[in-house]
RNA sequence: GGCCCCAUCGUCUAGUGGCCUAGGACGUCAGGUUCUCAUCCUGAAGAUCGCGGGUUCAAAUCCCACUGGGGUCACCA
């Protein structure tokens, strides 16, 4: 029975890179009849931030990411917050304790600052072996206690076998993590050891920036007894800025609401994150969320980290706008808009009830909703002609005049109109958007003019006369 | 700096010893359709598979060293 679990702690924005744990961890789940899990990792009190996990809840809902087990869903193994999981923490840390795997410590933070600054100018990389182990008190934090020179395996299922070492000749290589801090609470070491023990984790995950602790959950695994049914690792890819660095929100963007506010959709999203570090067996781009969920195999991630490329997510964004229907494109238009549009309210009565046209004729041209406000101006109430030279006067009169002539107004009609003008005054189409517009480009000017109707051009052009 | 991970067009990638004079997608450029733009269609440029050694009849594919990039070294996750 496969059970995975994304932990996320609720200290900001939900965070993209969490987005692509949890695609990989839900399809994973999903596609084997598992169950997927949210555990939410809140043994840090000063980074708390209220609401911060309402958040993480509407983004996995925004997405269709949904949980299986979690502290909104219950489960059979609740409380699935760790905050309210430290008295068994606790427990396990007094076990090792008396297990003589960890031990007491009550050096200060200023002391172990002291101790940790002489460490790095000389070098050596810190621990506190010697240090504290001699005190053996019954206060303080709890620290693991390594014994050096031992090596340990265990598997990736991204990277194959990975051994490690305690320590070599000169140094030591994994140090007493303190793994119960002083006000009582765990750090993630060993929350995330037992949790995903007790909550019968069998696949374990995460980001690749975990594989060094890794060892210490590791270790855990062993002084626990539980190293029998340790989770299987799959330490993915991190999501890389343009330069390559791990994606970050000075050079890149990652708060999911970003996405969302740009007018990204979240199957597009999706989709564009499947194709990091994982490739369709057809090679196919475009593919759904059930599609990914029924092929997806956690073995077939690749280990090399991406650059989240927007330019390819902004293409894949416009396919999918483009094979909605355009009632669908409607409403999701209009959902957008009443969230994150100011001018609500400035479309043309004629416009607002032919709005589906408009969005028709828009389809092909957005490729996400943002794009959608700035390309339809003209059918603003307060939009109007510009005429900014002579020839522009010149052409709106004629415009007028011809407009004023004919008997059936319509797209056909309107073209032959404005193609004799072309002709007339030897201008190109650009212009005669300018002039409506203010753009070089947009809509198809017949079918604008059309839905515009008739009175509102020929009273736009008077105005724009005057 | 120590330890660890990684390395194919600008970017995402296919490729698991011969089908590779390296395939696809985005982007770029050119052409077609067309009332502008976009969509759509066609085509082009673009990687001596980071570098150097091996192993092999044969290597992008296996091994080693180097270089480069990244991660990590908290009473944060």
């Amino acid at each position: 029975m496969v059970r995975t679990r994304i932990a996320p702690s609720p200290t900001g924005f939900p965070h993209i890179g969490t987005i692509y744990q949890t695609l990989f961890n839900y399809a994973f789940a999903k596609g084997r009849e598992g169950t997927f899990i949210v555990r939410i990792e809140d043994t840090d009190r000063a980074r708390f931030v209220e609401g911060a996990e309402d958040k993480i809840y509407a983004a996995l809902d925004w997405f269709s990411l949904t949980e299986n087990e979690s502290p909104r869903k219950g489960g059979e193994f609740a409380p699935y917050k760790q905050s309210e999981r430290l008295d068994l923490y606790q427990k396990y840390a007094k076990q090792l304790v008396e297990d003589n795997h960890a031990y007491y410590c009550d050096c200060t933070p200023e002391r172990l600052d002291e101790m940790r600054k002489k460490m790095q100018a000389e070098k050596r990389t810190p621990m506190y072996d010697g240090h504290c182990r001699e005190l053996r008190k019954t206060s303080g934090v709890i620290r693991l206690k390594i014994i050096p020179k031992q090596s340990y395996t265990w598997i990736d299922g991204v990277r194959g076998e990975m051994k490690f070492e305690t320590s070599n000749d000169i140094q030591p290589l994994v140090d007493d993590q303190v793994i119960l801090k002083s006000d009582g609470f765990p750090t993630y070491h060993l929350a995330v050891v037992v949790d995903d023990h007790l909550m019968k984790i069998t696949h374990a995950v995460r980001g690749e920036e975990w594989i060094p602790s890794t060892a210490k959950h590791v270790i855990l695994y062993h002084y626990l007894g539980w190293e029998k049914d340790m989770p299987l690792f799959f330490h993915t890819p991190l999501l890389r800025n343009p330069d390559k660095s791990k994606l970050s929100k000075r050079h890149g963007h990652t708060d999911v609401t970003w996405y969302k506010e740009e007018g990204f959709l979240p199957q597009a999203i999706l989709n564009f994150l499947a194709h990091m570090g994982w490739t369709h067996p057809e090679e196919k781009e475009i593919f759904s969320l059930d599609e990914f969920v029924s092929l997806f195999d956690l073995k077939d991630i690749r280990a090399v980290g991406p650059i989240f490329d927007l330019t390819k997510l902004t293409w894949l964004n416009g396919m999918y706008i483009r094979e909605m229907s355009v009632q669908d494109l409607v409403k999701a238009l209009k959902t957008y808009q009443s969230e994150f549009c100011e001018k609500k309210d400035s479309l043309d009565s004629i416009a607002k009830e032919k709005f589906e046209e408009i969005v028709a004729l828009a389809q092909s041209r957005i490729s996400t909703f943002k794009e959608f406000y700035p390309m339809i101006t003209q059918f603003f109430s307060d939009s109007q002609f510009i005429l900014t030279t002579d020839t522009d006067r010149e052409v709106a009169k004629s415009l007028q005049e011809e407009f004023e002539k004919l008997k059936e107004w319509n797209k056909d009609t309107i073209l032959e109109v404005l193609r004799n003008i072309l002709k007339k005054h030897s201008i190109r189409m650009p212009i005669l958007y300018t002039i409506v517009t203010g753009q070089e480009r947009g809509l198809p000017l017949p079918e604008s003019l059309e839905i515009l109707g008739k009175p509102t051009v020929l009273s736009r052009l008077q105005k724009a006369l005057v």
